[in-house]
DNA sequence: GTCTATAAGTAGATAGAC
DNA sequence: GTCTATCTACTTATAGAC
């Protein structure tokens, strides 16, 4: 229960993990409150409103996300490497939070504005440099030329995907092959980077 | 506002719309009442409460999805005749209806219970047939050998995940593209085809 | 079948004691 | 800072007239 912790984080974790699991409209005050170990009062004392704390939880979840994004696509790695890297952070970092993915999916539909404020900023400036590598890497020929916005979508779905269908994949899996999704999780860094070396060999 | 159909009718379409739009938890009787342009308390004389209204519209749409997977899976037509339906299906049915990858990938992770029902019997049975067929083939040198459910997530991710982050990538094209993100959906069957392609040509 | 009015319960937010 | 008690508004659901 973060017994050490301040009150006001212990109240911001709480949040991050009921918000994560129920969303903003599913998600009660008072589960969060009992989840912090204090009391409802407590969250209105420390963040007004269920909706200002959302929020705080919100944009530190996407923050967290476009910083590791941001770091790997302005690497001085090669467009493979990047790619290899990519693929360790999100089946490591979504492993980890299965909720995660389906989360800021559903939130980000449900309010789109939230978005804006990051991604003009972030987001959409890591992309021009690492589609102009790859544009460059298919003029010599090291990998094949795709249409690079169409090779990222495919890229995040093959990653994301899983984890926001695990309930879904974890039934299919079960039935037919008597495996459990864990194990085919485990597997799924090679499998994505061997589809996509495959895809992007010329 | 449907004027010919029935009441009944009339209400499970608004709710459909405003569930699909909202989600469970987000949605409110009113806002259904209102869209099928009655009164609320007729929402539950029809259909007895929120629950059972929303169960009755989630079933429908998964049996929608899994009705239209199961034809083209079972159908006599070699593995990359069957992919290609099914990308022309997901794309044409999620261009016209934006907002049901998100509304069934968080209801399921809100409720996993809601899906046992149809899963074992139905979806589960489509892909034993395939999953061998994909193995026959690559046995014959047609495809090139890759783990079949590994091929199925990387697939229904390409598929689904742009529209599930509809959002987000429209507002990426735009900055980095001066794109609109419908101009890119249309473009995404060959996109992911060709992706495919290469990645399976042995 | 359809409506208005209202009951019953819940959720976010605040007042005020300690 | 933290608690209990309470207010206010909203939401689902029902009663009962037509």
């Amino acid at each position: 229960m973060d017994k050490d912790k301040s009150t006001e984080q212990r109240i911001f974790n709480a949040a991050r993990t009921v918000f994560m699991h129920k969303g903003l409209a599913g998600a009660r005050m008072q589960e969060i409150a009992d989840e912090a170990g204090i009391n409802k009062a407590l969250l209105h004392y420390y963040f007004r409103s269920k909706e200002k704390l959302f929020e705080g939880i919100f944009q530190e979840v996407i923050q967290q996300i476009t910083k590791g994004f941001g770091e790997i696509l302005r690497s001085d790695l090669d467009v493979k490497g990047k790619i290899r890297l990519l693929i360790e952070m999100y089946v490591d970092n979504l492993s980890a939070n299965r909720y995660l993915p389906i989360f800021v999916l559903n939130e980000m539909n449900q309010n789109p504005e939230r978005l804006e404020g990051f991604i003009s900023q972030g987001v959409a400036g890591y992309f021009t440099p690492f589609f102009m590598q790859m544009e460059e890497e298919a003029r010599q020929g090291k990998i094949r030329r795709v249409h690079p916005m169409h090779f990222m979508l495919n890229l995040l779905g093959m990653l994301i995907f899983p984890f926001a269908a695990y309930p879904l994949l974890s039934l299919i899996a079960k039935n037919t092959f008597g495996n459990d999704m864990n194990d085919i999780l485990m597997e799924r860094k090679e499998a994505i980077y061997d589809f996509v070396e495959n895809a992007l060999t010329p």
